[in-house]
DNA sequence: CGGGATCCCCAACGATACTG
DNA sequence: CAGTATCGTTGGGGATCCCG
């Protein structure tokens, strides 16, 4: 069971895979927005409340590049007033397991290399 | 073995660990040097040349991120010309395989979501 | 309620030139 | 060889106002 060198799945096409997906969740707000539809179907608005911080035109735009994607489903109620509900998609769903993976490393690793980064800066500008 | 709602490491601390993360890796060239690095020591010409692509400006700036950030060491030799190498510290090793994740979902994907994105832009502007 | 349109700022990035 | 310095472009992102 070698682990190395299956970075050549990164590196693959010159890196044009994971170019791709980090230019898709690589932005500010992508993935706390799957992260807040993984396993319930939400409004417009209370997707906003519950993503402290976000404004009206950051959601907008990234619930439209999702749905793009295919990763997150719209639907439209012909209402007044209207009501709009976002879920994921069953491929959006699939994301879930590898972002997660990512923030177990993010959360584990935090203390150490901010610790390393205190080092280098202090060290690097006595 | 519920899967359901793990999603909660990303939203954590309101996304301050993805966050965290994503300012790390999620620019254009840092998960491809990890990539390139990864079980080889190497010196920054080489590396240069096995990233396509990638400035002199860009490949500096993002080692120097990486040792910062404890996840690449750099070695400078006291020579004429001088010879610096790079390689992952032990941390560094162990954000390959979550990454590596990142990328197998990404090529597994990758077709189902530039078909959705083609039937996105010709229903959303006939 | 769920956006769209507009303006503005700034950090990431690329290209080029220079240096110990 | 392995950088640093400088310039210009680009697009992510915030704030605000308007609309069906």
């Amino acid at each position: 069971m070698s682990k190395y060198r299956n970075s050549c799945l990164i590196r693959g096409d010159g890196g044009r895979a994971i170019r791709g997906i980090l230019d898709r969740i690589g932005d500010k707000w992508t993935l706390l927005v799957v992260a807040t539809l993984d396993g319930e179907r939400m409004r417009f608005t209370e997707l906003q409340q519950r993503i402290p911080g976000i404004s009206q035109r950051m959601l907008t735009r990234t619930v439209r590049h999702l749905e793009r994607d295919g990763l997150v489903s719209r639907t439209a109620y012909a209402e007044v007033p209207p009501r709009v509900e976002y879920e994921l998609t069953a491929m959006g769903r699939t994301l879930i397991g590898p972002a997660v993976k990512l923030a177990e490393w993010a959360v584990d690793k935090n203390p150490d290399i901010e610790q390393s980064q205190a080092a280098y800066d202090s060290e690097h500008r006595g």
